[in-house]
RNA sequence: GCCGAGGUAGCUCAGUCUGGUUAGAGCGCCUGACUGUGGAUCAGGAGGUCGGCGGUUCGAGCCCGCCUCUCGGUACCA
């Protein structure tokens, strides 16, 4: 009778409960640290931008259909950040004072309305790495080595880290006799590539087809010799960046204006080279075009190559037109962001990680009334010798309600003070993995109780240092 | 946005074609057997506006219409 709320989500929003956010933790911690260690100082801004920040922009003007609005009391025109960049663009124009270059991490959500997908979401995190205000390629170079740390901190397994350029591209447009103002459709078509294959880029290329599931795809309606051309462009392929380079230079003698956009591209993968970022680990592949409005130099992504359906899990370029929006002035910038629950999701689909519940390593068990204040005080005996400990504080006292419930959390270690302990001086110590491998073969109750596996009596005497030496013995 | 398939218990689904008393199963959850030992087993229990609104009918989870959400494909993706 009562008029109970549903307990639900907007669509493309979820929760993260215990198991998840340790494991996002763990990635936004490790991130972190790869960041900081390449000297990246962290910043934060508001969730919240009025509307003509997030939409003055390139990139903006393609968001505005999936831009969250906000309403506050002064009815202000608001939105909520899709990226981090922007803000980032408008925190240079309005915070002078900031040296240059900058060189900033920002971990925060960032929303879109867009239908949602597998590991896509329409409120997720990004973790962005921007160089503001230096044009030189070394900048480009760190976030591309940031990158591929990162991923091995990460332990992603194998990762392959992907490189073109703004420049590259509008030579091929050059090249190709592709008019500016068709420049966008292209790159997008372009993009394509890896997913459709060649046959349905042409297609798309020039008269357009029609799915599977019936819908029209319409075309670009580009000539023959035009698509001939890309065509030839993206038959430049190697596995040595060194050899694209070689083929480039070839494609494009003559083409106005190619040759520093081919050297720009080589100067970076020299320094690679230079620094241990062999062709393993980052490729110069021609056919990335992000479809990015906003990309002006060096554009860059990452798939796993253990689970590419995940797309691209971190991805950038260089962007030396973002912040003249606010500020008139052209101010070079270059960055990447990492998309962090589209890598977890992949990670976890990988078994990389997961499993761990809880931050407690011992569950304290509370069985007798009359010991209730010596088991409190033994957990704070625990925590105050940085050990993270949990007194069970649910109202069943039997000790297979209280094992139950640490069988539930996964909490490594149980701890059981009664009065037998008590009297002897001693506690006992449960080992719940151990118990867990003997639950297979035993079949019989009495047996499985008697067996008491992973069981031991301690000394009450010196405790934290027994289990500290026990967890690292059971690696927990 | 477009095409297609779906929506029944916390989860996975049966029942819909051929409308008929209190709507089912497995898993999960709670309680107990087992009063100081997790698992297994057995017994019992809780849990449902059958996605929503309207229509047809004596009667709708089932038939009809509209809406909504989910899934798959496709498009878009800063």
């Amino acid at each position: 009778m009562t008029d109970r709320v549903k307990p639900r989500l907007s669509r493309g929003l979820r929760d993260l409960l215990p198991e998840d956010m340790l494991a996002r933790q763990w990635m936004v911690d490790t991130i972190r640290g790869v960041y900081e260690n390449y000297g990246f100082s962290p910043i934060s801004t508001p969730a919240i931008e009025y509307l003509d920040v997030l939409t003055g922009s390139a990139a903006g003007t393609e968001a505005q259909g999936s831009i969250f609005g906000v309403s506050n009391p002064e009815e202000e025109q608001l939105g909520l950040r899709f990226d981090l960049t922007v803000p980032l663009a408008r925190v240079m124009a309005q915070h002078r004072q900031l040296p240059r270059p900058f060189r900033r991490y920002q971990v925060a959500s960032v929303w879109r309305a867009d239908k949602p997908d597998k590991g896509r979401f329409r409120e997720f995190t990004q973790f962005d790495l921007d160089s503001v205000g230096t044009v030189s390629e070394i900048a480009d170079t760190e976030i591309i080595a940031g990158m591929c740390d990162t991923l091995t901190a990460l332990k992603v397994g194998g990762f392959r880290v992907r490189y073109s350029s703004r420049g590259i591209l509008n030579a091929l447009l050059t090249f190709a006799e592709i008019s500016p103002d068709q420049a966008t459709d292209v790159f997008r078509v372009l993009d394509k590539l890896d997913k459709v294959g060649f046959e349905k880029v042409k297609l798309e290329l020039t008269s357009g087809y029609q799915d599977r599931s019936g819908d029209v795809i319409r075309g670009l309606g580009l000539g023959e010799s035009q698509v001939d051309r890309i065509h030839r462009f993206l038959g430049v392929r190697a596995e040595a960046r060194q050899d694209v380079v070689t083929q480039l230079e070839e494609l494009f003698s003559g083409v106005e204006g190619a040759e520093e956009e081919v050297r720009a591209v080589e100067r970076i993968s020299g320094h690679l080279y230079s620094l241990g970022y062999g062709d393993d680990q980052v490729a110069l592949d021609l056919s990335i075009a992000r479809g990015l409005a906003y990309y002006t130099g060096p554009v860059f992504e990452a798939h796993l190559t253990e689970a590419p359906q995940f797309g691209s899990v971190f991805g950038g370029g260089r962007y030396d037109g973002l912040v003249m929006r606010f500020l008139g002035e052209k101010v070079p910038a270059t960055g990447a962001s990492i998309g962090v629950d589209r890598l977890l999701a992949a990670l976890q689909h990988l078994g990389r990680v997961g499993g761990k519940r809880t931050t407690s390593e011992v569950l304290v068990l509370n069985m007798d009334p009359s010991l209730e204040s010596e088991v409190l005080g033994l957990t704070f005996e625990l925590r105050r010798a940085g050990i993270s400990a949990e007194l069970y504080l649910g109202k069943g006292r039997n000790v297979g309600k209280q094992l139950k419930y640490a069988d539930r959390t996964g909490v490594p270690l149980a701890l059981l003070l009664g009065s037998d302990e008590k009297a002897r001086g001693v506690v006992t110590l449960k080992d719940l993995e151990a118990g867990r491998e003997k639950s297979a073969e035993v079949e019989k109750r009495e047996d499985w109780i008697q067996a008491r596996p992973g069981q031991r009596e301690v000394p009450r005497e010196g405790l934290a240092g027994t289990i500290r030496e026990l967890l690292a013995e059971i690696g927990s």
